[in-house]
DNA sequence: ATTCATCTGTTATTTTTTTCACATTGCAGC
DNA sequence: GCTGCAATGTGAAAAAAATAACAGATGAAT
């Protein structure tokens, strides 16, 4: 299982299923190429071949069964278990972060946040229990939690993200627009709302 | 001026722009290709490509100018003047958006907000004025904003992506999970948290 | 002034990703 | 039960992106 997977490739299933999981108690069981990828924008082609790297096979006339692709795509993205995410400074976006993670069907699940701000913790933010920063080690350890979203301000972001790795955190999403420096080992992904309004500006057209 | 370049270097154009500023005040005028490349977890060849693209000479010996650097990269990338962009849907995230494009040393400028909720508009949030969704089209179209940032809830989102669209909006970048039906000439970009966690969640080595 | 290590600029190569093309399959309708 | 349309599954081709390789440039050291 677990099969080696284009990155893009892991992308669209996240996609895929995000989009299914809305269709899947009304209407049709199944699904065509062509009608998944004319709603992601993307070619039935691209569609197709995405499915066939997990091994999804469609009916010849009806499509792709729903349910089967959305469980199949859980079976080859997903781990064991749903995984625990740590989040750390309950700002403006950690605040709408968390509130949109638990919104959302996913097995992805918040189990803790951090803060320095002294008001903030040991309250509950959408069922999410908000801890001090300085308990994060323990928290963390304790309950094996291996991805973290950093969303402290840009002067605490070093700090905080080296705290998270000596923690045991194995992933970190970055929204702080800081460079992090962190081991090979260490799965980082970047977010940075600018670059994406630049390349928005770049390519439109008038 | 404004060659095709492909997407992937216009991306990483304004990722080496946002380092660099950071970077223009103090210590050295010049870095070298493979500096950049480690701040940003890229290889040397990948940013000498990049600004070989767009004419940027550098000194064999002493790397690349950080000032011509960022001014070409500007020349490149931005339009004339700065872009206005218009945000919709003052929540959490809208909140953080704001403050942190208002805070970033860019072109994109936020000249608008759009709520539905009477509360909130009327106000400033740091600087942006914020207006009751029903003056968007009349505010977009005088402004000649062309760019919007899409962060109402999911059931206002296709609603309110089609009035933007109406007022003469270009570009819209869409965080709310909806997938919205835009014609061809409109350049959209979603962004979706779960597919990015979802991704490090499948790539994370224990 | 010369040597030399190091960095750029660019062509060539490889790898990755997308698209094309079409044989194969399954079902609806006759 | 055939027939034919409309899908899928997939190898092959093309396009895009990343990496390698290296000639030529530059300034530091001697
Ligand atoms: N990448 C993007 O698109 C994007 C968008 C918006 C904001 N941001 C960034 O996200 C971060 C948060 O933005 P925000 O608007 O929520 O800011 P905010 O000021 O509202 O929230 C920051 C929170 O972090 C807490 N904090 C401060 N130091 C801390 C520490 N050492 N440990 C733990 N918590 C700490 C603060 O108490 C506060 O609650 C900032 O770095 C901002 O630049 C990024
Ligand atoms: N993509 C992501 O990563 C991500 C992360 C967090 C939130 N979200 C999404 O972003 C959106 C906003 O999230 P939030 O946490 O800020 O929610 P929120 O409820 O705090 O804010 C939504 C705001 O939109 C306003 N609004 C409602 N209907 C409107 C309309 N028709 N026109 C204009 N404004 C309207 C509300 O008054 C409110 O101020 C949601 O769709 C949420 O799912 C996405």
């Amino acid at each position: 299982m677990k099969a080696k997977l284009p990155p893009r490739t892991v992308e669209r299933l996240s996609i895929y299923r995000r989009l299914l999981d809305k269709y899947k108690d009304l209407d049709e069981a199944h699904i065509h190429s062509h009608k998944l990828a004319a709603l992601l924008n993307l070619t039935p082609e691209q569609v197709r071949r995405d499915l066939m790297l997990i091994g999804l096979t469609g009916n010849h006339r009806k499509g792709y069964n729903i349910s089967a692709l959305i469980g199949l795509i859980g079976d080859t993205i997903d781990r064991e278990e749903s995984q625990k995410v740590a989040l750390a400074g309950i700002g403006n976006l950690g605040k709408a972060v968390i509130g949109f993670i638990r919104k959302s069907n996913t097995r992805m699940n918040v189990v803790a946040a951090f803060d320095i701000d002294k008001n903030k913790v040991n309250t509950r933010l959408a069922g999410v229990p908000c801890y001090e920063i300085s308990q994060a080690g323990k928290i963390i350890h304790d309950e094996q939690i291996r991805i973290a979203i950093l969303t402290v301000p840009p002067e605490a972001a070093a700090e905080t993200a080296s705290l998270l790795l000596d923690s045991g955190i194995k992933g970190i999403l970055n929204f702080t627009s800081v460079h992090l420096d962190v081991p090979p080992h260490i799965y980082l992904k970047d977010y940075d709302i600018i670059t994406s309004l630049e390349e928005i500006g770049f390519f439109i057209t008038d």
